[in-house]
DNA sequence: CCGGAAGCGATACGATCGTATCGAAATAAG
DNA sequence: CTTATTTCGATACGATCGTATCGCTTCCGG
């Protein structure tokens, strides 16, 4: 048999080279040519780790859903097992990408997001790492939550459970999601700075924070 | 003089077109050719209304921004003068164009925006709605936290006077349009059910409220 | 009534796109 | 070493893009 290629490294730099390209000239200045020239391998490289152009987006926003997911995980891991509340800052603040180091993978996430909304299949990947994002997100609300008043509850879905509860975590997750969107993209283009959506970010959380408190006994 | 045209109104049949196309077939998929056929006219007449391609989405993004804010507008002259509360929540249900009616909107909202992240000129009519709508809401919010306890201050830009007071309306209309256009944006790729995404909106709306209410003397 | 400027729209043009093709180079199995 | 098979990368190809061009038509001013 002859020659054999790691196919998945590969991907992977061709994906990453996807996304240096989104991010300097927009989702639609993602050529193939371009892309096979950042990755340092030539076009017929590419085309033989994804058959169409289509197929490496799919991967690309996949790739992107992945590292954020897992930085959001790493700094969940990072924070003191108790106090879920800084954690859940944390997490929350590595996914709205806010800082300038992070602001490329912002605007790759805008991009495959804005084409997600016209193009179904790219919005599954996209779709899989919201949801992703929302359970460990739901799941902090809950732990912090539960933390001071009733036992754990943190396993399983983000429980709807105990009839009507004083806050959701299903929908302070979803609110704090979206929040984290918005301000991501408003910030890219323009309209707010980085710190006013980091203050504006710390005032919802505190608000969040003070009621799961007062939800206590 | 030989004949004369109303240009602005075909300027506006163009936008109109535009929008259209960029919510069937995304950002990228709106083409001079495709963009001629829609509003009925030969490309050279649209050639002539604009000098360039970027010369059209510029307008075309300055004319939906219009609409949007110009229907909160319209929303808020329509409600009760008192209860500013009432009022908020219909201009921000407007402005998060959640409803079916104006999925539209929202996806060529959204196209614009992942576009004006890496296109500096398109940024800025975009800015100029965004300041325009948060200013809006930002005044809304100090008259319905100013009916119970202190007199107007409506006017001038929205006022971080008064030292430090418990809920800043600034920060809370940045909250607010932030929050709605994630809630947008994950509506269009199908995260969230416009069902859900309205709970999420109400949600904050009464707590955002609350906030206001706990603030009079 | 008529001349000329402005509008018109079809077409041309060059660039760039995604993809297909193909001969040469390379390598693991025999 | 030979050979069969995979990989390589340059190039070809057809489509489509934005824009420029250019006769022809249209219509107001004199």
């Amino acid at each position: 048999m002859p020659k054999q290629v790691d196919y998945e490294g590969r991907r992977r730099r061709i994906a990453e080279a996807v996304c240096l390209l989104a991010d300097e000239h927009g989702p639609e200045g993602v050529t193939v040519r371009d892309v096979a020239a950042r990755a340092q391998v030539s076009v017929g490289a590419v085309q033989r780790c994804f058959r169409t152009k289509e197929e490496m987006l799919l991967f690309a926003v996949g790739h992107v859903g992945e590292r954020v997911t897992e930085r959001a995980r790493y700094r969940l891991a990072g924070s003191p097992a108790h106090s879920a509340g800084t954690a859940l800052g944390h997490v929350v603040a590595e996914v709205a990408l806010l800082r300038e180091e992070h602001r490329a993978e912002a605007r790759v996430w805008l991009a495959f997001v804005a084409k997600a909304a016209v193009s179904e299949p790219l919005a599954g990947p996209l779709r899989s790492s919201y949801a992703a994002l929302q359970d460990l997100v739901a799941r902090l609300i809950a732990e912090a939550a539960g933390s001071g008043s009733a036992g754990g509850s943190a396993g399983g879905s983000a429980g709807e459970g105990e009839g009507a509860a004083p806050s959701d975590p299903g929908r302070e997750a979803r609110t704090l999601l979206a929040l984290a969107d918005g301000l991501t993209a408003q910030v890219l283009i323009g309209h707010l700075a980085e710190a006013e959506a980091e203050e504006v970010l710390h005032a919802h959380l505190a608000g969040l924070w003070e009621r799961l408190r007062v939800a206590r006994p």
